[in-house]
DNA sequence: CGGAAATTTGAGATCACTCAATTGCGGTGG
DNA sequence: CCACCGCAATTGAGTGATCTCAAATTTCCG
């Protein structure tokens, strides 16, 4: 693995000294954070990096050499089957952190592709563990952002494994919707939504087809509505019983 | 949440001073710890519980006052929806850590429950962040503890999600009998298999009747035998690849 | 030995899947 | 400006995997 296989670094986003200054760092959504630590992110930081939509940040059988911060966009880890069946782990936004579970399984854990523009921040790997030892503080973030994904995808397990079509639809609209309103995405109740049935069928294990029939039937109903890759929700509670996925207030999270 | 809502600690097992003696660090799948390391665990322990197979570990809306590391037995961390229709996330046995995700969600993720007697041994909650910053080191190690659970969780969302019902249990079948093997549990070619098919039907998000049928199946080809709680893999190739899931011999891992 | 729980089997219903064709839409070349 | 292309979305039809209901049968446990 080498470091010349990744394009180079682009301008991080927000000038010179973009963790002070990082807009995300001004949501509610996220925890403040003390200056010394602050700095010691600044200092983990090697650079952002821009994907564009559809591509790949981290190949499914390869280790990334470095970690990740989404900046903005949206993006999923997914699994795929040697036949090409794929499964969708999860959905990924700003401030989640990627790239963790590489660094203690040997490859093959799951890859990581934009469904818009992505832009990262980019960590590198082999300062984790000093950083760790430097600001234990942040070692315990990144175990709380570690644990907060693996919620989401019991979540998702759950939905899979024991919800049908309708239920299941309904779950991950409420949740992505949530999910973009908390980082401060919503538009006068409209939130971007780039993704395509195929996205939501692998998400969901179902079909393609399947997936399209029941999205329909819910838009028929009026419980949302997608125009040109917004999506707005029209009955919320509606969803949210169907679904039996009642998202609670979210506890702000640890910005890495 | 009062401690006195839980049952008093019992003798932890292997005496006085478990933590040196315990038996679980005598095997290859942990990585070995520093006098130092293992003091500082030491001293967060706070003793051991014993749960009856079939209890409660923890509730599925509380939340826990201790973390605890399995020493013997199988559980599994489930979720039920509002219907009871139940979804096993999980499979734990021992080393394994457990209520690191209550620490960082407001409770309401999921709960725990013992297949077979089950011994814990049991951790102050109040005391994580200490243990961080007291050595990083072991934060470090309780990082990786939960990327590891994340990745199972993450395989287990691929079967319930892509996996047609004898790929499943192919794969859950392997799945546990390599987990219970690279701990010490294999005796002659035997794993011990408190599982009854509901659990197995639970964690593979199928019906009972269709787990049995589907068991039944590979059983009668002779790919597997249970007998007496006891698992044997006569074909552990053809269950690979029916399953479609090749276990890479697994790294140690910490042990807290 | 008796009773409860777990497993097994059969039968019919249903939800979700596959196959196949159509529609809608944005982009592109003439 | 329009015909054409490719991809995503949509719809219909038939199939099949899995589910539910119901009833044995076996195992476990007191």
């Amino acid at each position: 693995m080498k470091y010349e296989d990744y394009p180079a670094a682009a301008a991080p986003p927000g000038g010179s000294n973009p963790c002070d200054k990082c807009a995300l760092r001004r949501l509610e959504a996220f925890l403040p954070c003390s200056p010394e630590e602050l700095k010691t992110i600044q200092s983990f930081r090697v650079g952002a990096r821009r994907v564009a939509a559809g591509g790949s940040i981290i190949e499914e059988h390869r280790r990334s050499p470095q970690l990740f911060t989404i900046y903005s966009g949206w993006a999923f880890r997914y699994k795929t089957l040697s036949d090409g069946r794929r499964q969708i782990l999860s959905f990924l936004l700003a401030g989640d952190f990627l790239g963790l579970q590489d660094e203690f399984a040997d490859g093959h854990t799951h890859g990581v592709a934009a469904v818009s523009d992505v832009t990262l921040c980019a960590f590198s790997r082999d300062r984790l563990w000093e950083l760790f030892h430097a600001q234990p503080k942040l070692g315990y973030d990144i175990t709380w952002l570690a644990a907060r994904e693996e919620k989401m995808v019991d979540d998702n397990l759950v939905t899979t494994g024991r919800r049908n079509a309708s239920e299941r639809v309904a779950m991950l609209l409420m949740h992505l919707f949530r999910r973009a309103q908390r980082v401060g995405m919503e538009r006068d109740g409209w939130v971007e939504f780039p993704f395509n049935q195929q996205h939501i069928a692998d998400a969901l294990g179902l079909s393609l087809v399947h997936t399209n029939k029941t999205l329909r039937r819910l838009q028929r109903l009026g419980l949302y509505k997608i125009d040109a890759g917004w999506l707005r929700i029209m009955e919320p509670h509606a969803l949210e019983a169907l679904g039996d996925y009642f998202e609670r207030p979210i506890r702000p999270t640890p910005l890495i």
